[in-house]
DNA sequence: AATTTTTTTAAAAAAAACTAAAAATTTGTT
DNA sequence: AACAAATTTTTAGTTTTTTTTAAAAAAATT
């Protein structure tokens, strides 16, 4: 999980990102408007903890920004504001919740956690497909399927969006580590490995390449 | 969008009532644990509003029931307890917001409509044409049209602006990254392909040409 | 009829994705 | 710590698809 925590307030801000770290986010901190800018440009995060007053500008007009820039960052705005029309006004905009300084970091946890919980069972089923994401364990009709670590993690990842097109750019942020530091070629890598070990030794068709656009999990095809 | 309010205060819950269903949100409302209990068998809810105290459970056990019910339901806890470790409960076992009360009504608002608002679909719709930016995808009468790539990004800058002419110069610069290192050409092939491969096998005309002048995106024709 | 503009076609160029194998890194074991 | 095994990343060549060019044909305008 990747966290921006726009903050000029470098006590805080450093506090947030070591407790996070501690529950294995991952944090990256811009000091002002111009820093989040550019962070938002380059990354794409999971979630936004956005400081209202930045020293040089509001931090309520990075919202309809980041969120063109990736619809599907959570904002948590933390302002000093605690009159009801501040918080109207942040929602408004965009924002996905609004928590008044000071705040207690175990609340903002709890709030954080409740945003990002994942629907009880983690295990996917399709027809005669079923991953196993906590054992790392595919199965097909019972029969166990030989894919571990990255290519692994990539068709989980697009299991779970189903139907929907994940681009290259959406796979790297979300497994690997630091996205900037490889090529997406392992990407393509990672989609040969299960088209050869998964979609060609059963006969079927996982996973289709939207030319320019990233892959799709398509099982089973509606055709 | 269908609410169930979960309050024993009837004349708090009335007003909730009223003051949704003037935003368009069709609510019922349960009195008690045995009645939400009730209710959320019998129907899904987009939302719940609830309680934390209730004459004959805690409001909190519901959770679990809902969320299991339909894990879609969006529940949010309406308590007067105003210490961190209650709104931390409730977000830990599955609430997915806390509001103190007493609570302002317009605030309420502002967060179900946060909750609940759309990620800007930016779908065309023409009769029975369905233009999907995001995938990629044509379909018309839900069959699905093959055209992909500038093409396809031609017919969409045209659709979204039915009705209106169009130049060559407007359609490069929306759509080329650099629109002075090719010819105009490339609309003309373009807008071929468009023809051969849309109205050509459906019989219908989307494109006009405005000789001079440019193009203009004519479906349905007027005529 | 001459000129301009658009349409059509085919081929060249460019871009994106795929593949296989080597190199580098990590992990586990002795 | 050193080795072996497994995994990940890179490299580079191939294939596929898309985009552009260019030139001929057709249509509209003057």
């Amino acid at each position: 999980m990747r966290v921006l925590i726009v903050e000029d307030e470098v006590t805080l801000s450093s506090t947030l990102a070591e407790g996070l770290k501690e529950l294995g986010y991952q944090s990256d901190i811009a000091e002002n408007f111009k820093d989040a800018d550019y962070y938002t440009d380059i990354r794409n995060y999971d979630l936004i903890l956005l400081d209202w007053m930045l020293p040089d500008n509001s931090g309520l007009e990075l919202i309809p920004i980041a969120k063109e820039r990736n619809p599907k960052t959570i904002i948590i705005v933390l302002s000093a504001r605690d009159d009801k029309e501040s918080e109207i006004e942040a929602l408004k905009i965009g924002a996905d919740d609004y928590i008044k300084k000071p705040f207690d970091f175990d609340v903002l946890i709890a709030r954080i956690e409740a945003r990002f919980r994942v629907g009880t069972s983690s295990v996917i089923e399709i027809e005669d497909l079923v991953i196993n994401p906590e054992e790392e364990k595919i199965t097909y009709k019972n029969k166990e399927i030989e894919l571990k670590g990255k290519p692994f993690e990539v068709l989980t990842h697009l299991a779970r969006h189903k139907d929907q097109i994940v681009s290259k750019e959406q796979l790297l942020d979300a497994i690997w580590e630091e996205p900037e530091l490889v090529t997406p070629n392992v990407i393509e890598v990672a989609i040969n490995q299960i088209r050869q070990k998964l979609d060609k030794p059963l006969g079927i068709q996982t996973i289709e390449t939207v030319r320019r656009k990233g892959y799709r999990f398509c099982y089973p095809s509606k055709a």
